[in-house]
DNA sequence: CCGCTATTGATACTCGGTCTCAATAGTACA
DNA sequence: TGTACTATTGAGACCGAGTATCAATAGCGG
């Protein structure tokens, strides 16, 4: 993704478009997997920046809250972040290497539908991702 | 749930039923509400129990890789855990007081068939979860 | 009842994330 | 271009959840 697109919805949203936040977001426009909130500061560390962990975390919240990061859940537990195209998406996770694939089209809504009849809930939201091994890692499992 | 029969399914897979496991089996099938290992810890030392904090942990994880015990995400990434019937479940959550739905019948096979096709990932599980409010809370919330 | 070994509690630690606060730097406006 | 207002920042203390270590304890099979 586009780093200039992203701090632009920054921009939109009426949050000013400072150094440490171009940084960040330069950042993680260069990644393809998940990855930790300390891998990114790690990274910007490395590369001679004085960007604060605070603000890497700040950062992070405010692509979750513009939906142009996802959070991907482990089945252990732990989590991490992702790019995600606009729109309503989902994930696909391989649990060796942690490659995400995103799909679209959940057919959840008849589901969601019937249970909000059935238990009276105001259903906002969901959640779906699913796990698995993806080919590389099953052909490198294989030749083991 | 019946914590005898938890105790039994401990004891199926060849671990000891040790007097710390029997007091968390109890404390957590007391329980409706999703619940954290802390709150778990905490409610046994006020009872005067000697159980230590690792042990709860412990004993939460068994009850996990036994399937006895599920474990719910907040889309704020907090998480506690929940009893569950067997078989295969999922969970609608209350985002303002945390009560949790168990439903069963989620018709993602053949979202995860094709998939596996498109990707050729060999998927291994799903993780599906609907957020909402409650009937309690909606009604709470237009009391105010 | 004995002995083997799984399990335990205490404690220190890690990891991911938040809070505070004084210092800094975008931005709107003159 | 300069100024003032206020959002944002970095440092560092802190927090909650969970894990690792290790010597002491206690189930359980015989």
């Amino acid at each position: 993704m586009d780093a200039a697109h992203v701090l632009e919805s920054l921009r939109d949203v009426g949050l000013r478009i400072t150094g440490p936040r171009r940084e960040v977001v330069e950042a993680i426009c260069a990644r393809e997997m998940p990855f930790s909130a300390d891998e990114v500061y790690d990274e910007l560390r490395a590369a001679g920046s004085s960007t604060g962990r605070a603000t890497v975390f700040r950062t992070l919240d405010l692509l979750v809250g513009l939906r142009l990061l996802g959070r991907v859940h482990r089945p252990d537990g732990s989590h991490g972040y992702v790019l995600r195209e606009p729109g309503h998406r989902h994930h696909l996770v391989c649990s060796t290497c942690g490659t995400v694939v995103e799909f679209q089209g959940c057919n959840v809504a008849a589901l969601a539908d019937e249970l909000a009849d059935r238990t009276q809930f105001r259903i906002e939201g969901h959640w779906l991702e699913f796990f698995g091994v993806c080919a590389d890692c099953q052909s490198r499992d294989a030749a083991d």
